[in-house]
DNA sequence: CTACTGACTGATC
DNA sequence: TGATCAGCCAGTA
């Protein structure tokens, strides 16, 4: 069942546009689980390293790079940055992505 | 079956 | 803005 979950998620995540972020809510929602964001997050941790997947786009509902509590791979959240400024998306100086500009479905925090 | 954990989220303080 | 708490769900011990 996994399987058939994680498919769903990648293929969710594969539908992110390059230059543009959405979270794990949105993820799981768009791919018909929702509630299942800390799936998503495990998900994509089981991700393997050469898939072709933009798992770099999905970040938390705070528009930040999940911090990863085991990080085995030190540095993986700054590689996500990485790649995501490679994209196009611009970071705030406290770290955070401007969902109103680069949010796929253009999540708003709360005022708009 | 209970307890703990995790790339989460939203509300409170 | 940041720390805590309480829901959330599946996997694992």
């Amino acid at each position: 069942m996994d399987t058939k979950f994680n498919q769903r998620i990648y293929a969710a995540v594969k539908k992110i546009p390059r230059g543009k972020v959405a979270t794990y809510g949105e993820i799981a929602a768009l791919a018909g689980f929702p509630r299942y964001a800390r799936h998503v997050g495990m998900a994509l941790a089981a991700l393997p390293q050469g898939a072709r997947v933009p798992w770099q786009r999905v970040v938390n509902a705070q528009g930040r790079i999940s911090p990863r509590i085991r990080n085995w791979q030190s540095g993986s959240d700054d590689y996500q940055r990485i790649l995501l400024e490679g994209e196009g998306v611009v970071f705030s100086i406290d770290g955070k992505i401007d969902l109103k500009r680069f949010g796929w479905l253009r999540e708003m925090p709360k005022t708009q």
